[in-house]
RNA sequence: GGUUCCGUAGCUCAGUUGGAUAGAGCAACAGCCUUCUAAGCUGUGGGUCGAGCGUUCGAGUCGCUCCGGAAUCACCA
């Protein structure tokens, strides 16, 4: 619609004043809600070209297209900005066309596709999920979603952070305290398990930290000297030497997280592609380094230690190698980056990754070009803000962290509560009514986490942040049961028609402001893709939903006696219905049929 | 201190490449179910867009200065 005003324009322009306008100097946007009028020109740019008032210029390019474009009904000029009216027929065609695409709103890879690897999740092996993970997958997942949408090849990935010192102190306190225990045998989620072995081995090491203390160390060599963290270290050591025992140790205990993670994934309806472990990557990342470091990329210091001068650009010095040969975060993540490559040749390569390693993905750019990987310059870390409580961030010590499974469930049950207070669900199995819970409750966090724009910090409140009324991910899929309804019963009652009898119809204004939203959606996707941001998508189902819901109080669909209309507004509500399970799929949010 | 990000209604957030009188939801108050799902719809009140200066026909949006908050600057990840 809007490249068909702007050819109009252009020939207008071209017509009326004998110049060529340029594509920046043509200014359309969707006019306000209190002004009349679907689009609006704004003609201030133009003057300079027409050589007459922004009002005369708005007039005639008025004049114009309502004579020359079929589409244009009307225009109307007020003070500089020039509103065209697109009749009514019109919108009438652009629904019946959105309609007949099943596939409207999606683009398929072609010519111009893009193979895009996102990373999301990235966990360590030694605790569960917690609520900052949360935002991670469901931005990644949903960034993954539409970004094939838009016609992209997408890759999931995750890179486990699974080797270090943070599992082998899980090692250690299972070893000295766990009595064999295992997830089975105390009935607990395995990553819930090894986590508390973790929390257990911090408490421990307090303990000898403050022992150390009075007898006269200062608390920083207190931590490192205590016999526990020497352990650790050790163990360490063995793992890296690939001591047999040890190794089976790791990979049982890890095992055991991975299970838990699964059970995390699953509830979050989040899935990979591929994922990457860290225990692979590492050592890829130290080749690449020793042999960039023999290309003379990198600087050895004397104690033997690999480092990156990236002070040319205004970075410092960053350490790729330790004095004993061992590798740090940064080399596991230029070895992960590498074998992705290999793996994918991606175009572009999505970190989702949040704020705080900013600084780290800089580093891991820049090192990647300056050892002459050209491809680094499709990394793209997306990075995103915290997620801090009322309280402010939450702090494992304090015991504040909130845990994801605990979330989801909690999320379920208040949606269960609702349901129950509403009378809702009535004549449903348990199975059912537990699905469709899981659903809502799930459906609000979510929304409520990806409705945020994803650079700036957001508050949770545990309480009273998820709310199933308003801008919530309950307000939308309520509108699309409430569709998914009214379209069975139209089947059960054999009002629809399936034939195409929509003929003469012409919509009415409630009805086209949602064909007008409907049709914004095939611009949405795409822009939402480019600016990365499920928030675009999120606020979008919010406004279909509400105008949708608007028309739904003002007017019957079923109780409509003219069968053509009739037939018109179940079209339109099929596909309302359609484009919000679309929008809420790019959000990774189910679309219950029924609630 | 250096770098980066954020500051919009009591609270949580929108606000397109700069465009018209800055919008939603929650909370508060007042209405609407004999009719397709009231998890809905309608209305009322609520603002120095952190502050100031500048660029522009036009600034919440761009630039500079300041104020407030966050992150980061490890032989941690």
């Amino acid at each position: 619609m809007e490249t068909l005003l702007r050819t109009g324009i252009k020939e207008a322009v071209r017509t009326l004043y004998g110049v060529v306008a340029d594509d920046d100097l043509l200014q359309i946007q969707k006019t306000r809600k209190e002004f009349e009028g679907d689009f609006t020109l704004v003609v201030f740019p133009l003057t300079k070209t027409s050589r007459r008032s922004p009002e005369q210029t708005a007039r005639e390019i008025g004049e114009y297209l309502t004579e020359k474009i079929d589409a244009v009904s009307g225009y109307n000029v007020i003070r500089g900005f020039l509103n065209l009216t697109i009749s009514p027929e019109e919108w009438g065609r652009r629904l019946a066309e959105m309609h007949a695409d099943t596939g409207y709103g999606f683009s398929q890879p072609g010519q111009e596709a893009e193979t895009v690897v996102i990373e999301f999740s990235s966990p360590n092996t030694n605790k569960p999920l917690h609520l900052g993970h949360i935002r991670n997958n469901l931005l990644g997942f949903s960034l993954s979603r539409i970004i094939g949408a838009a016609g992209n090849r997408v890759i999931r990935t995750n890179i486990v952070n699974d080797r270090g010192i943070h599992i082998c102190k899980s090692m250690i306190a299972w070893q000295k305290y766990g009595n064999g225990r295992t997830p089975v045998s105390e009935g607990m989620k395995g990553d819930h398990f090894v986590g508390d072995y973790y929390v257990l081995f911090e408490k421990k090491l307090k303990e000898q930290a403050a022992d150390l203390v009075t007898s006269g160390s200062t608390p920083e060599e207190a931590r490192e000297n205590a016999p526990l963290m020497q352990e650790a270290r050790r163990l360490l050591l063995k793992w890296e030497a690939g001591d047999p025992e040890t190794v089976n140790l790791w990979q049982m205990m890890n095992s055991w997280v991975y299970e838990g993670f699964d059970v995390t994934y699953r509830a979050l309806g989040v899935e990979f592609d591929k994922i990457y472990y860290e225990s692979d990557t590492y050592k890829v990342g130290r080749d690449i380094v020793l042999r960039s470091l023999e290309q003379g990329h990198l600087i050895r210091r004397e104690d033997g230690s690999v480092w990156i001068d990236l002070t040319a650009d205004r970075l410092d010095q960053k350490l790729l190698l330790r004095s004993d040969g061992t590798a740090v975060y940064m080399t596991q993540d230029l070895g992960t980056a590498v074998i992705r490559y290999n793996d994918y040749h991606f175009d572009r390569h999505i970190y989702v990754v949040g704020n705080e390693q900013n600084y780290h993905f800089q580093v891991l750019t820049l090192a990647l070009q300056r050892m002459g990987f050209d491809w680094a310059r499709g990394l793209h870390h997306f990075s995103y803000g915290m997620v801090e409580l009322p309280e402010g961030r939450m702090k494992s010590r304090e015991g504040t962290v909130v845990d994801a499974d605990d979330l989801i469930e909690e999320m379920t049950a208040t949606a269960g509560v609702m349901s129950q207070e509403l009378g809702k669900l009535g004549g449903y199995s348990q199975d059912e009514k537990d699905n469709i819970c899981r659903q809502i409750g799930l459906g609000a966090l979510k929304y409520f986490i990806l409705k945020v724009d994803p650079k700036k910090n957001m508050t949770f409140n545990p309480r009273e942040s998820i709310d199933f009324n308003g801008n919530t991910g309950p307000f939308i899929q309520y509108t699309y049961a409430r569709i998914r309804s009214v379209l069975k019963k139209a089947e059960e009652t054999g009002v629809a028609d399936t034939a195409d009898a929509v003929e003469g119809v012409i919509p009415n204004t409630k009805e086209i402001s949602v064909i007008r939203l409907l049709h914004d959606f095939r611009q949405i996707v795409p822009e939402a893709a480019r600016e990365l941001s499920p928030a675009l998508i999120a606020n979008y189902c919010y406004d279909l939903a509400r105008e949708f819901n608007q028309f739904y109080h003002d007017y019957s669909i079923l109780g409509e006696e003219v069968k053509n209309i009739r037939n018109f507004r179940l079209r339109l509500s099929e596909l309302t219905g359609k484009v919000l399970e679309k929008g809420l799929y790019l959000l990774g949010i189910e679309a219950p049929e029924r609630m």
